[in-house]
RNA sequence: GGCGCGAUGGCCAAGUGGUAAGGCAAAGGUCUGCAAAACCUUUAUUCACCGGUUCGAAUCCGGUUCGCGCCUCCA
């Protein structure tokens, strides 16, 4: 059983998908106007965990994410950079790719960009002129008008009236028939420069939360199973997909809405002005590898304010080490020799596995998960202490570690860790000094060797060099 | 003002009624020429605070304090 918490309903529910062994799954993108930084990375890795242990558990996962290519920041970044609307996002819808693949998430089963899609949002439109939700205001806009449909606010519950005064309503939109009322088709202005499409209403470009509406109806169908995004999406964004959606429709939207919570830096709000605002390759530069990011940014669970530290992305570069050890050890013991599959190993790997994945099908409980992972660590490492795991079992023990890595994807190292010829040499060196009791030149050649980067461990089977 | 989330050891972080997982850090030990790695041991009679329910509460209820988010286009 595999539950979630489920925002709609504000509490963990058991997942049953519409249909068996299948799960739609749609994910809020990116906007392609900048780098995405890490906060936007949460989100993503959050989706990726979740669509990985879907994927554990048996499912197949349809999931669609959208390229929000049209909007006013978009715009205005091409205008500034004195470049097409499309040349203008594509250079970061490339930037994006490039990243979600540093990070080891999946990629999507497709990834609509609202451009593509704008004679679909404008039949959506029309079915809501249709229904008579939809009007337009003096200023040749389209809106929602949220007064025809009752059920708004299924997600966040807005009291109107409640509405701290002032907040943040923009001078611009007294047209609308009620503040509350949302764009579906805005209509064009002169400041959108050359970015416009025709509609039946006019010159313009399609209201923001409308392209989730079209793409998702198109991709997994006007009911399916779930929907993600950051919890500060949950209104008024997703709130208004559920609205036009479900009036255009008149079924269901989505079954579980799925929000992660905000990542914090160094316990405070990721912003430019405080100077703690990082985009993935910021934080690339400085030297931690992309699987480092990943162990940090999957480390807590997703409704849980995460806080990114440099200091975290140091233990999360020993705690992989340690990881990567066992697995070395494990590749050793595996060229030994044995056949007789050891009953204690075996109950050993059944174990983690199952309380792995008991841990994941529990709203994605990644502590649990990782606990399950470094009790067998623990284990295993004391078993082959003791001589034993060899053969056959470390080939077991291997395949358990690789099946839980469809999940975590942490387990491969980021670099290809060849030694070089000269690396291997200096090891060679010093154990040849070592044999003949010199110790002073060993030590130097360790000395050496570690101001390279490189660590060596004694073992009795010989030296083992390392990437440090 | 409204709505929502949170407060657990030096740091990070599980645990939602039965007596505190895991990671990092620190100290001691085994091993080692010395190290490293690995393993063992130690580190919260206690879960922001005050009441209540209960045989029993970190877990449920009420209140208080503090922190965070959302309240019209920010993941």
């Amino acid at each position: 059983m595999i539950t979630f918490y489920n925002s709609l309903h504000h509490k963990q529910q058991e997942f049953k998908p519409i249909t068996e062994g299948q799960a739609g799954l749609y994910t809020c993108g990116p906007t392609v106007y900048n780098y995405a930084h890490i906060g936007n990375f949460r989100a993503y890795m959050f989706e990726d965990l979740l669509k990985r242990t879907l994927q554990f558990c048996g499912i197949k996962v349809k999931h669609v994410m959208n390229l929000t290519d049209v909007d006013d920041k978009t715009i205005r970044g091409a205008q500034a950079a004195k470049l097409p609307l499309n040349e203008f996002t594509q250079k970061y819808k490339d930037a994006f790719f490039q990243d979600i693949k540093t990070l080891r998430i999946e990629p999507a089963d497709v990834y609509p960009a609202a451009t593509d899609h704008i004679p679909e949002m404008i039949e959506i439109i029309k079915v809501l002129f249709e229904k008579g939700i939809a009007y337009q205001a003096e200023d040749k806009s389209v809106y929602f008008s949220i007064a025809k449909w009752p059920r708004y606010g299924q997600l966040v519950h807005i009291d109107q009236d409640q509405m701290k005064s002032g907040a943040r309503v923009s001078m611009d939109e007294y047209a609308k028939e009620s503040v509350a009322d949302f764009a579906l088709w805005k209509a064009y202005d002169e400041d959108d420069g050359d970015v416009a499409w025709d509609s039946p209403w006019g010159k313009g470009r399609p209201g923001w939360h409308l392209e989730c509406s079209a793409m998702s109806m198109k991709y997994l169908g006007k009911t399916f199973d779930i929907h993600c995004g950051g919890i500060d999406n949950m209104f008024p964004h997703h709130e208004d997909e559920i609205a036009q959606s479900e009036a255009a429709n008149g079924v269901k939207f989505v079954n579980y809405w799925l929000h992660c919570a905000h990542l914090m830096v160094d316990g405070q709000k990721m912003s430019k002005s405080l100077g703690n605002f990082y985009t993935l390759r910021d934080i690339l530069e400085k030297g931690y590898t992309g699987r480092e990011i990943r162990w940090v940014l999957l480390g807590t669970h997703y409704r849980q304010s995460l806080n990114f530290s440099f200091k975290a992305l140091e233990e999360a570069r020993t705690a992989l080490q340690r990881l990567d050890a066992l697995k070395t050890r494990l590749k050793e013991n595996q060229q030994v020799n044995d056949n007789n599959q050891d009953q204690n190993v075996d109950k050993l790997l059944e174990d983690a596995i199952e309380n792995f994945k008991k841990a994941l099908c529990d709203d994605l409980n990644i502590s649990a998960a990782l606990a399950a992972l470094f009790d067998l660590l623990r284990e295993l490492n004391k078993l082959m202490d003791d001589g034993k795991c060899l053969g056959v079992n470390a080939k077991n023990a291997l395949e358990t570690l690789a099946k839980m890595d469809t999940v975590l994807a942490v387990l491969e190292p980021d670099h290809d860790d060849q030694v070089p010829q000269e690396i291997q040499q200096m090891a060679e060196d010093r154990q040849a000094a070592r044999k003949a009791k010199d110790f002073a030149t060993a030590d130097e050649l360790r000395k050496k060797l570690d101001e390279l980067g490189w660590v060596v461990e004694d073992t009795p089977k010989g030296p083992r060099v390392k990437k440090k």
